[in-house]
DNA sequence: TATTGTTATACTCTATAACTATA
DNA sequence: TATAGTTATAGAGTATAACAATA
């Protein structure tokens, strides 16, 4: 994409107040927050058609390879918290995407299942996803991709 | 606004619902969002007794890197919206973080700068963040730390 | 007691639309 | 016409707290 001038900014004073942390063009933080933002927008643009978010096609999708996964189980893998949860399978349950159902090994817990209108629209989203990692891939080699993508999970896992 | 769909992918065939386009933990977008996650919760916490958030700490700081900035100049550097931008001026104003002024250049524009009070928050907040990025960069090497920076402002740049 | 699901609540971020003032 | 700021509105994500049912 273009990028803003930025450039410049002389290292400078020593004023008071000056903890001398640096420039935030140099806090990893602030990068890993600009890069989400720019994937978060390209996506939304991307699944506009579809009306899904980030975080339900990732849903989708772990419903698909994980049947009968609970809420908890999904919630662990997401990094989300048992409310947030609810209120993404809540959309998706509203949808007729996927069902909630009883457990048969703890009353406690309940199963997630994609329905068939969830799996044709998971199918539907592959598709997008594909177009979209492409856009994402497309500014780094293959051994660039496998070495970010190491990169990040340490932060994550 | 595009909508997806064709553009791709027939690599494999058959089965319907097959877009082979692999495993979830393959998508660099899904790696994006959770190191995100990772990296914003951790902040949350460090910033709790500021009651600050990323994007109050980044206005801050940039206002202070570009005094007299005005509001579409700090959009365009945080990639936010005009709206987007107004609700965390209004926040950071309404704490006495900082003013808003008239432009003598253009009747149109504001000039934004920090208070007192805002310098000295930036300041203990410029600590807090030094703590934050030294747990982030804890898992990297110096080299790895460079090499992450690079991949991601080729994402968001 | 601990876990799972649930509901209620609240705040932030994000975006769009429409309006005003200025260029 | 275009830009800058503003206001109103809305949806999504995030989180906490409290509760019921089950283990």
């Amino acid at each position: 994409m273009k990028s803003a001038q930025e450039t410049l900014v002389p290292t400078t004073p020593h004023v008071e107040g000056d903890e001398d942390i640096g420039e935030i063009r140099n806090i990893v933080g602030f990068h890993i927050r600009l890069a989400h933002g720019a994937v978060y927008r390209h996506f939304s643009e991307t699944f506009a058609a579809l009306d899904l978010t980030q975080k339900q096609v990732s849903v989708l999708w772990l419903v698909d390879d994980h049947p009968n996964i609970a809420q908890t189980g999904l919630a662990q893998r997401m990094r989300m918290d048992r409310a947030t949860t609810m209120a993404i399978i809540n959309r998706l349950e509203g949808r007729g995407l996927l069902v909630r159902g009883r457990s048969p090994d703890d009353g406690r817990k309940q199963t997630l299942n994609l329905t068939d209108s969830g799996r044709a629209m998971l199918g539907t989203a592959k598709v997008a996803i594909a177009e979209h990692e492409n856009w994402l891939k497309a500014r780094f080699t293959d051994a660039e991709v496998a070495h970010l993508i190491e990169l990040l999970t340490r932060i994550h896992e």
